[in-house]
RNA sequence: GGGCGCAUAGCUCAGUUGGUAGAGCGACGCCCUUACAAGGCGUUGGUCGGGGGUUCGAGUCCCUCUGCGCCCACCA
């Protein structure tokens, strides 16, 4: 298309130009650069499982913006993207799509076809296949990478400048390799350590959860009061309980230090209801005097609480739950007889059932006082879970992170005090989560598709693993997978054998991958060229409900190994709203995909929409404004098709214009009024502040457009001095707002740029303010001012006569001061031409002036009448003609 | 219970060091005007959440209250 030939239109814009970006590398990374020179993102990787919904475009978006401009100012981009498909949402995913799960003690099967099923949701729960671990893994590749392709048609959809060349995915060798290699040197460096502890646990997926991970639910409940009987014979001892069924998992019961109750009985005994276990009564500061009767139960595990009470006050382990969430089989060995006997009706069963059946015990036994009193409270699940969680003693991998080193913590807050954070409010989201740490970081999980530990254990010669002397992986080798190979020195033969290995069965949670996005894309020990060129990063773009796990993990795994900070700056996005204001919920987010509104309203006008909202401000969804993003697009290309009409070579005139052709005062008025809009979106621009350059780029745009064009056109169509002022005029603002709203606009830019000049908009220079000034003398603004409030006066009189616009002015007559005056005579011409004014008066007044120091035509008719002084604009429209 | 953010026109939002309240959308009216009728021009519309305070002057600074959102803590 050329600007002369046909309407414009933004149809099939996002289609044409990302092939011709692909195709020409316009974002390709140029790996000459110096680290100086370079501008590198640490873009975060979504999650890949299913769709994304418009809240990830949101962000990417305003992002993309500020890539672009880094870009046109003169920065090397380092722009990459990465696709997070290891861990449970894809294991999820997989498990639902193909309708199978894993067992990992079955043998893989070579060539296993299995088809994705159709409609997940009716076969759910049918015809559920088991597989080998490995053909799960291969099934977690083959749908991750479907999704991934559908991912990346989306973001060249909406126009983000990434250079895919760069991409990598979090379970890719790269990535496995990295991550294994940090770990290593974490561990060597003793900041990784093996423990086993009691662990928060999620008994659907049988994997331990860290606390980041962790959220609160509204949850029913009820409080159950139960006797504890003395047994010294005092008065039974009344305990609230909620968790009832796990009463035979009691090891003590606990109160106040000071509680005037219970201090004096400390230490004696009580004997649990129904169980018969003698348990002691132990006094703990944590423990409050206003919850419940005062006293409470302390069970191996109920609450995180328990943990605190069963190490401080030295308590047995008295486990009854199994990692399914289940009751133990067998019969624990600290029941005496009466509570073995019931044991056959509580084991194997779930928690709902034990407390049914206990609940029965009690009321037998005359052990459950008054009515059970239901409860809302809220209770602690995994973000991802559907049950609460419960509390498991089992081995798990952990780094250091500060919980319980004040040193460490306090250089983590001092870190992110370095970083630039956009908006500031968000560090203290930081410096609270860190404060706020009560556990190391606890990195392994009992699943499948994740990056393994590179750790073996030797066997002793009765099979026992021996845990405290693991085998490490030789850095060289990675990534490995010690489920599948051997260590060194060893043959996959005496895997499980006595005095053989075995490898360790977790996998790292996805976060402990993700941590390390800077190190991965950056190329750390991968490409040492690389890594000096890009690392530090310059920006961490992120949302905010992952600071506590995305940002920080990332701080911490650079601070130890590299001991600075990942990145220079980190912009925090707001959260997408549904129109009624309400945070977006994941189903409304998905109902609404971003390629339907990329279809609808443009990937240019979604982009507008998006990019009005500032970092870290709530933005609701609002149509309306994408509509008026599309709308801007079209004038975009509206206006430059009218202006590139008006000579045959406007670059050339732009040329011609920066040597001198803009000799008319309100031609280079509006220069002067551009340079300084070009000096306000830079700095804004600088301050991460993209949406503020937005905001003016258009409303100078606008008004370029409705006052300052219509007010020269009918000069710039002639061939004489006045019209080559005009033209260079125009081509110069023309190319400078193209080039200003091409972070926003990209398709329409690129298109309106393609039609006079060479070489992509996305590589041009960003404008130069003070390459503008040059070329506008000492006009000022108020050429321009008095000329464009004159002709609002003009159409304002029309409109009131309902006339039309073209309708001649008989007379105009013009009252204001001199300065204005001789102002307007400088543009007198213009205004009468668009204005179709035939005679022109003019009348000095004097000490007419605004408050600010300023005046115009509307104000200062307000201002003169309490004065008795006229500054005002009449306007003697023309006779209309009968017809 | 602690923290952070938000509250300005019917709607979505600007308002950078305190100095006469702005824009767009909507509504209403007008206009085929040779870049644009999927357009243009114009009009209407606000005791800046409530209450105090500082100041010559407060949407802006301080205190307080209310409502909404988010984060954290607790959870017998």
């Amino acid at each position: 298309m050329t600007a002369e030939s046909v309407k414009p239109s933004l149809d099939g814009l996002e289609a044409k130009w990302d092939a011709v970006w692909q195709e020409s590398g316009t974002y390709r990374f140029d790996r000459t650069k110096d680290r100086a020179e370079v501008y590198s993102i640490d873009t975060p990787p979504p999650t890949v499982s299913g769709e994304l919904h418009l809240g990830s475009v949101f962000g990417y978006v305003q992002v993309d913006s500020m890539a672009r401009y880094m870009r046109m100012s003169g920065r090397e981009v380092f722009y990459p993207m990465g696709w997070d498909d290891n861990g449970l949402p894809t294991e999820r995913r997989v498990q639902n799509v193909y309708g199978v799960r894993c067992d990992p003690a079955l043998p893989y099967e070579p060539g296993l076809v299995v088809e994705a099923k159709t409609d997940s949701k009716a076969d759910k729960n049918r015809d559920v296949r088991m597989v080998s671990r490995a053909n799960f893994l291969e099934l977690c590749h083959e749908l991750t990478a479907i999704d991934e392709v559908a991912f990346e048609k989306v973001w060249r959809d909406v126009g983000l400048s990434v250079d895919w060349g760069l991409t990598y995915a979090t379970i890719d060798d790269r990535c496995r390799r990295v991550a294994q290699r940090a770990f290593l040197r974490n561990l060597q460096r003793g900041e990784a350590y093996a423990s086993e502890a009691p662990t928060l646990w999620d008994v659907d997926f049988q994997t331990a959860v860290a606390q980041a991970e962790l959220v609160d639910r509204d949850t029913a409940s009820a409080y159950h009061k139960l006797a504890f009987v003395r047994a010294d014979g005092g008065p039974a001892i009344e305990v609230d309980t909620t968790r009832p069924e796990l009463l035979p998992a009691c090891v003590a019961i606990v109160a106040h230090p000071e509680d005037p109750r219970y201090k004096d009985i400390a230490g004696s005994e009580v004997v649990t209801p129904v169980f018969g276990v003698r348990v002691p009564i132990v006094l703990h500061p944590l423990a409050d005097p206003d919850k419940g009767t005062g006293i409470a139960m302390v069970c191996t595990f109920r609450d995180t609480t328990d943990i605190i009470w069963w190490r401080e006050l030295d308590l047995p382990t008295r486990s009854i739950l199994r990692r399914d969430g289940r009751l133990l089989e067998e019969t624990p060995e600290w029941l005496p007889e009466s509570g073995a006997s019931v044991w056959p009706d509580l084991a194997g069963s779930n928690t709902k059932q034990a407390r049914r059946k206990i609940v029965e015990l009690l009321t037998e036994a005359g052990a459950l006082i008054g009515d059970i009193r239901p409860i809302q409270h809220p209770v602690k699940y995994y973000e991802k879970g559907d049950r609460p969680l419960e509390i498991v003693t089992s081995r798990q991998w952990y780094i250091r992170n500060g919980a319980r080193d004040t040193d460490r913590a306090e250089a983590l807050i001092a870190a992110g005090r370095r970083l630039d954070w956009h908006p500031d409010f968000m560090r203290v989201r930081y410096e609270h989560w860190v404060g706020g740490l009560n556990t190391d970081w606890l990195i392994s999980r009992q699943r499948h598709f994740g990056v393994p530990f590179p750790v073996w254990y030797r066997l002793d010669p009765s099979g026992e693993p021996t845990f405290a002397d693991p085998i490490l992986a030789d850095e060289a080798s990675l990534p490995v997978d010690p489920q599948g190979q051997p260590p060194a020195g060893f043959t996959e033969a005496q895997r499980g054998q006595p005095n053989g290995f075995i490898g360790d069965s977790d996998v790292m949670d996805t976060w402990a991958t993700s941590s390390l996005t800077p190190q991965i894309a950056c190329g750390w020990e991968e490409d040492d060229d690389l890594f000096a060129r890009t690392f530090p990063m310059d920006l961490r773009p992120q949302g905010p409900e992952i600071i506590r796990t995305w940002l920080f993990s990332t701080m911490l795994r650079s601070q130890l190994e590299h001991g600075t900070e990942p990145w220079a700056n980190t912009s925090i996005n707001g959260w997408i709203l549904d129109p009624d204001r309400k945070k977006m919920s994941k189903s409304s987010g998905n109902v609404v995909t971003p390629a339907a509104l990329v279809d609808e309203h443009g990937a240019d006008g979604l982009r507008y929409w998006a990019c009005h909202g500032a970092p870290g401000i709530d933005t609701a969804i609002d149509y309306a404004q994408m509509k008026v993003g599309r709308r801007l697009a079209l004038k975009l290309l509206n206006a430059s098709k009218f202006v590139l009409g008006l000579g045959d070579d406007m670059s050339a005139a732009a040329a011609a214009g920066m040597q001198g052709a803009v000799t008319e005062a309100i031609d280079r008025a509006v220069l002067a009024k551009l340079a300084g809009v070009v000096a306000e979106a830079t700095t804004a621009f600088e301050g991460y502040q993209y949406q503020r350059a937005l905001e003016r780029t258009e409303t100078f745009f606008w008004n370029f457009c409705d006052d300052y064009l219509e007010l020269v056109k009918l000069r710039a169509y002639g061939n004489d001095e006045g019209a080559r002022s005009a033209q260079a005029g125009l081509a110069i603002a023309l190319s400078t707002l193209q080039r200003m709203l091409a972070p926003f606009l990209p398709f329409a830019a690129e298109e309106a740029w393609s039609w006079w000049q060479v070489g992509s908009i996305h590589r041009a220079p960003w404008p130069s303010s003070s390459e503008l000034f040059g070329q506008t003398g000492d006009a000022t603004a108020e050429v321009l001012d008095v000329a464009a409030s004159v002709l609002t006066e003009i159409r304002k009189a029309k409109s009131a006569a309902k006339r039309g616009m073209v309708t001649p002015v008989d007379r105009l007559v013009l009252t204001d001061t001199a300065d204005r005056l001789a102002a307007f005579g400088l543009a007198e011409g213009d205004v009468r031409r668009a204005g179709v004014v035939a005679v022109v008066e003019v009348v000095e007044v004097v000490g007419v002036v605004g408050v600010d120091g300023t005046v115009d035509a509307v104000a200062a008719a307000e201002v003169a009448t309490a004065e008795g002084v006229a500054a005002t604009v009449t306007v003697e429209l023309q006779a209309p003609v009968a017809t």
